[in-house]
RNA sequence: CCAGACGGCCGGGCAGCCGCUGUCGUGAUCCAAUCACGAUGGAGGAAAGUCCGGGCUCCACGGAACAACGGUGCCGGCUAACGGCCGGCGGGGGCGACCCCAGGGAUAGUGCCACAGAAAACAAACCGCCCGCGCGCGCAAGCCCGCAGGCAAGGGUGAAACGGUGCGGUAAGAGCGCACCGCGCGACCGGUAACGGUCGCGGCAGGGUAAACCCCACCGGGAGCAAGACCGAAUAGGGGUGGCCGGCGGCGUGAGCAAUCAUGGCCGCAGGGAUGUUUCGGCCCGCCGCCCGGGUUGGUCGCGCGAGGUGCGCAGCAAUGCGCAUCCCAGAGGAAUGGCUGCCCCGUGCGGCAACGCACGGACAAAACCCGGCUUACAGGCCGUCUGGUAUU
RNA sequence: GGACCUGUAGCUCAGCUGGAUAGAGCGUUGCCCUCCGAAGGCAAAGGUCGCACGUUCGAAUCGUGUCAGGUCCG
């Protein structure tokens, strides 16, 4: 069943987002991980691959009425473990952040695996450049509509 | 104040917004399960390397001993145990506080010690030294050569040459004798012991290497939480059983001492079936019901009250032990413990007389069953004791 | 969690067992050859033997510790 997520997005969350689009707390659950190995193996053999400061990013479509699920990857080349963790996180959060913002402008994202691999500066760029280009990946990924809020897949 | 030695401790703080996760409470849909809200907890001194030792679990096994293999190695103590720690002994280093040491056995045996050197381990004799004899030279002292002996002091080689120094002694020499030192043996004294001291005896045997083999003493069963326990879907397969159907031979399998019996396991022949009409080839030949066990994905437990933390007291030089009080303090699972921001703190640089302002930086490194150690990495800081200088009194 | 392996010249390796000279190939540099280059020939340079401590008269080699890289099993 596909896990469902109600945002009743508030007077003061659209106020503080039309002020300031890039803060970084709006309500939102992370998105389901991938579980299986296999899921990130399909994702770097058929998805898309593309390269950003501070993470490479695959996008493989799935079917418009499964959520998107976040895969993450941080190999040894990155660090030790705290740096591996660290990096993690930060996409972690990014890539949270930014589909809550889709799903506050009422253009909740669905449809596709997102596989994140943190590279060597992960950690060291900064925190606003990740969430834009997680809301740059998202919007190539799952295009917003035009002008009318498109409707969610689930009632 | 400077330089240094040793021991112990800390490892940024506060707040805001948004998240993750454990536990508890309340509520919601019918229980399960899930969700919402609230409260509360949520990485380290090394969590690391995985170098040792245990707990725990399973497997194996009469106890135990021997052998093999591996490990440890001065003595005493501590400890659940240790290769750890504490205290001492011996040796070495430092002016000192203090630091370092695999530190049992070389008269149980075997092996090795290159080059050099006469000789590298039952000692031996290259250059040499000395007595005697002979030939020759020389006025003589003496010298050259040869023979037969004595010697191991001196030279030379080496990392190391069969005790060292000095005196006596001698033809020259030699523990040949003596004194001191070293070594060995014995007795006594101190000490639990390692060991130390004193006295006496022995003229010296026994070079080094055991981080070469080895000997001696002591220790060690193996594997590891992916241990292990439980639940267990769909599909396929296994075993048992009941019903229906089923031809022959060979092989295999099982039972039995054997004859033999059983066997829808395999192969061949025959027969049947399905896909399109015939031939050929390939494919299939049991079906149904019930029960049982194994087992993959997955789930639950193991899983945190413990050789536990803190404080005080007592015993002990100490490691540590005992007693009392008090506290509950992480439990993830593609793997939580976070993201962002502000202020403060510390350091450096710049501006400034100063208050201060601005910029940059703040280490190493993250649980994965738990505990005791060891080792390694680490910005910066705090406390205590002591040593050597310098200055003042 | 467990079992292992390898660190030697710029690169790939030998030497380690059994201790005493650190070597080979490629590469680099110089010279010769050629009108020039390649090939070839001659010669040379190039080493904390991963690091530290120790054993030994003597350590790349033996011992211990440590660091780095890599492999395998469940």
């Amino acid at each position: 069943m596909t896990r469902l997520i109600l945002i009743k997005p508030s007077d003061q969350a659209f106020s503080r987002l039309s002020v300031q689009p890039k803060v970084s707390s709006v309500t939102g659950s992370p998105p389901p991980p991938l579980p299986k190995r296999a899921d990130f193996l399909r994702a770097a053999a058929r998805g898309q691959k593309r390269a950003y400061p501070g993470l490479v990013a695959q996008t493989l479509l799935t079917s418009p009425d499964q959520p998107v699920r976040l895969g993450l990857t941080a190999s040894r080349k990155v660090g030790n473990a705290v740096i591996r963790n660290r990096a993690r996180r930060r996409l972690r959060e990014a890539a949270r952040l930014a589909l809550a913002e889709r799903r506050v402008a009422n253009q909740p994202c669905t449809g596709f695996d997102l596989v994140l691999i943190a590279r060597h500066d992960t950690g060291a760029v900064p925190f606003a450049a990740l969430r834009q280009t997680l809301a740059d990946l998202l919007d190539r990924a799952n295009p917003p509509a035009p002008s009318p809020a498109k409707p969610g897949a689930n009632p």
